[in-house]
DNA sequence: AGCTATTGATAAGG
DNA sequence: TCCTTATCAATAGCT
């Protein structure tokens, strides 16, 4: 039907081409709106030009047409519908994943001591050795971990006790010097001065700015042991 | 095209209409195939008759067509492809449950003993006060079971030295009885008949047919502690 | 995108 | 369902 009749082939024009797919497409989709209205058919027609631009049509809804299609053809052929065969896989998945959590809560419940009723005696006592071992290890694992911090507490002490005993021998020859330098002045022809500088208040910086990093790890009661207030 | 026009719209005649449905669907498909062949396209028609029948065109295969026309429109509209929906509740439910999994794992290795490096002193204590409250109702249940059984093996104990009192009795009797019958036959006029029919192996029957019933409940210790065969 | 000669599709009838 | 045929619709090639 045109100027001269063609053979039905690939049309090597591209220009050609794209003319002939744009009027026989919309031909395509015409004949199909006419035959589902003339016929009561539902129809669909999807299009895929060379340039991978979508065209369709569809009688009732492309959804409707090809979700019958699919359910027509599982009934001959069950292994069809790829998008159905992930849905199983994801159900098995699910379901597998499922039974196995249950399995685990059941465990979980007996090692918490919960619905023991569904256990014999052996089962019971397999459990009981269980706990004994975990509560072996987590007290083992506690200890260590109770030590080693305990270590940890007494080299903070003794840093402390150290730091605490060098300002009270600062606070000692200050207090001296302080003594010095009083007589000195009361009564200067008895002492010699030693050079120190007492301008700098050396003494009140240290007494009055201790490190506190270290504070939110030791309890109050050490701190009173020390005798040195840290705040 | 044809003798005369018609207007697009249902026929009434149902002949007719089948008539006209055979023509324009083979028609219809023969336009697909075309456009694809001419036009390199990728072609896809689903036709339902009235009665419910399936013809079908597909260029490559419907599945590779309609595959495409889904993707196509999931980028327009994620909500569209109700497998895919449901690809992805599976999905995450599938997620969910392992790890829900995952977690309980982790909850059971501790509860086992295992991997305690990742806890800190606080968690170890409280796994701890778990354990201990675990292992003291699965003990306290297994003393309960094993109190329980015991009672019954009692009261089975109970009964079985009962029944062998009984055997004793009957096998005293008898002696007795043969023993009646021996001076009887030695010396008659020593004894009195008492009229016992002796024909009858009672004493016999009793002896090598003990009940069964409660053998397999029993351990071999006790058995001989009643010194009576039960087999 | 429009025109039109020509072919192809098909309605009606057998 | 198939054949025939008159008629109309689709469209190839051109502008």
């Amino acid at each position: 039907m045109g100027r001269g009749k063609i053979a039905i082939q690939r049309i090597d024009n591209s220009t050609s081409r794209q003319v002939t797919f744009s009027k026989r497409r919309k031909g395509l989709l015409k004949k199909a709106k006419e035959l589902s209205i003339l016929c009561d058919a539902e129809v669909g027609v999807i299009v895929f030009s060379s340039t991978d631009k979508l065209y369709d049509y569809a009688s009732t809804s492309m959804k409707s047409v090809v979700g019958r299609y699919i359910k027509e053809k599982e009934k001959a052929d069950q292994q069809y519908n790829p998008a159905n065969m992930e849905v199983k896989f994801w159900q098995r998945e699910a379901a597998a994943s499922r039974q196995q959590l249950q399995f685990m809560e059941d465990c979980h419940r007996h090692l918490m001591g919960e619905e023991l009723s569904s256990l014999r005696i052996e089962d019971l006592q397999n459990l009981e050795t269980q706990l004994e071992m975990s509560l072996k290890g987590v007290r083992e694992k506690k200890g260590n971990l109770i030590q080693q911090e305990n270590l940890e507490l007494y080299e903070k002490i003794n840093l402390i006790r150290k730091e605490n005993e060098e300002l009270k021998m600062k606070v000692y020859k200050a207090r001296e010097v302080n003594e010095a330098a009083s007589r000195n002045r009361v009564a200067p022809a008895y002492t010699i001065s030693k050079g120190f500088d007492l301008h700098a208040p050396l003494l009140h910086l240290q007494l009055s700015q201790p490190q506190p990093q270290n504070n939110e790890v030791l309890p109050e009661s050490w701190t009173m042991e020390l005798g040195l207030q840290l705040h």
